[in-house]
DNA sequence: TATGAATGAGGATTCATTCAT
DNA sequence: CATGAATGAATCCTCATTCAT
């Protein structure tokens, strides 16, 4: 019954996942109590559990909803990309790199917290990267076989490249002297060297 | 106190370090209980106070250990490095790589564990770090300045330099296809395809 | 409200009670909660609290129920039976017999739950037992009156007799080799035994 | 070391022991808490894990040890018994009743609180306690093999026999009209009514 | 040097119960 | 009649740490 119920019940949801997220990227996932996440999230410790299984299949959510959104986010602007490889891996970069820099507590989870899922949620979101992962591959392949980049290492630089972008969220300030544009730009330069584009 | 005691307790000791170095790294600082350490060093829970002021000044001392040993590991790359900046560029990169891969527990804990350092640890380990960073950037900048490396961007790059190099640890397996020499060869290759030299 | 409305009611009472009957049995008072409970019954936690004014009344509303079913299943089974008292305690026996093994959750509440009562119910519960026990004793001391059983010690032999055979609920199996009806018979010899009938 | 630090431990840890005993007799296994069980013993809640693995171990110890010392104390008083079966199932009746009456909380955990057991613990108890009943129906069979009972059904007999004797715990009242050594007596007698002693 | 005993705070999770709708 | 949201107290258990010996 009751629509407003519902809704605050959506609303409250939506403050715990919102709560855990910063909670789990702040303090790690053993450093984040469930009390803590709740107080932030502006409810009750025991609530929590009306809208979550266990702190492991909280943590799996978040993982996997980062994960899809992520993947989304590159498809979507290589959509809108050209032809052409060089172009096509610059966007797929900037996309991917402008995503890090908007989610900076997502992709701390993504980097350090994903290894405490426990067995059976890791593997599902180690798949979910691994789709990830895959495109950049077949971008890069896709240039090296129609002889726009020079790589002789693609897989190598693949996941070189993955890494170095994820990891913007370790130094990234969003005060600081360079914009979320300019860092996606120099990113896309630096892909673009690595392998050996034209 | 004799001296097979005096013996005895430096095993210890190097036990536990040990101990919490490879715990810390699997677990995270969080999950790794001193109980567990203990067990791991095969020692009693009681007897690692005798060697550790704090759980956290384990980690603190893990930390500075392995920041200096990183730094020195470069350094000693570059004494024996000539004069040549790609070649000293080189150098630096596979002395870092093969260190990185060569410690991976260690690495695990400055990429992710050192945020769990309580505030005076940290800005001490975050100094130890920034020497390394600007044992790099000084690198690339005189390649620029002598106009070895065409890089606009000489900062970006050696900060996303050491970032990749750091993250080996993510994914590089020691029995897989590629061989810690290897790795560190083609790294090496990224570094100078990034600060675009010659 | 309705007339089916008040069915509906009517039909999810019974199912709680159900429900709530097989779950202390199986888990034990504290053992099953009220959500479990619930589940069982096919309804929501909330909506246990129309019908049941706590978990205490709960249980305390079984155990009644229980007793006062025992007590008239063999004041039945008296009603049918003559003069003789062997002949009425074989009756009785064999009915509370039939009844235990007929209605196991029943007794293993009866047996094991009913000191989880809140002291109000505890001891109203305790004379319905009471009734039935003194029915029992009443029926030997009148065989002996009657120079029929022989047994110098009627009061024990009846709480014996009670004890033993609502405990047949801790080791019949229904699709064991015995049927109930000669389960319910060889104890109604035993009963016999005990008092030392002619 | 330390000769006194180790009494100590000893001491919390039958203390721990006893008032699990008591604790989970009162109140049941899930009605008792680790807390309330510390509390009784005289010590700290955590404390109460340096000597316990978890509370499951806990109840698994009891039973076991409450089974070992039923079955020792029956096949001690068997020793001394002549060769006469009905001698031999009078002395093992006896010693099993003062037993009971002895050791009430114990025969109450027995009785009661084994279902909580875990499957791996649960499996083990009924095993020490097969080999009880196993003892009581060899005791019956000897007598009809050798003419001295006359029951037909030796199995049931035993089994209603060990139940109605263990079941003493739910109703002796140590201030009550009859002694242990009384009860005992008159439940040996009940023992050879059932087994239709010559 | 080494250890077993001990503890208080806090971990995740479940409880019986209430309330607004 | 029925439910989802909510809560405070309690659950078992582990934590980092101290202390006496």
């Amino acid at each position: 019954m009751t629509d407003t119920q519902v809704q605050r019940g959506r609303a409250t949801e939506q403050a715990i996942r919102e709560a855990a997220l910063s909670c789990f990227s702040e303090r790690g996932y053993h450093g984040a109590s469930i009390r803590f996440i709740a107080d932030r999230a502006g409810t009750s410790l025991s609530n929590v559990y009306n809208y979550v299984a266990s702190k492991d299949e909280l943590l799996a959510q978040l993982l996997r909803r980062a994960s899809e959104a992520q993947y989304a986010q590159v498809l979507e602007a290589l959509d809108g990309a050209g032809e052409d490889p060089a172009e096509r891996l610059r966007a797929a970069v900037e996309a991917y790199a402008r995503y890090v820099i908007e989610h900076r507590d997502e992709l701390v989870l993504s980097n350090t917290e994903f290894r405490y899922l426990s067995r059976p949620h890791r593997t599902e979101v180690v798949e979910l990267r691994d789709r990830m992962q895959r495109l950049v591959d077949d971008l890069i392949e896709d240039g090296v076989r129609r002889g726009a980049f020079a790589t002789p290492y693609p897989a190598d630089v693949s996941r070189s490249l993955l890494t170095m972008v994820s990891n913007i969220t370790a130094w990234f300030q969003p005060e600081g002297a360079l914009s979320a544009t300019e860092v996606a730009r120099r990113h896309a330069g630096f892909a673009l060297a690595l392998v050996e584009a034209g």
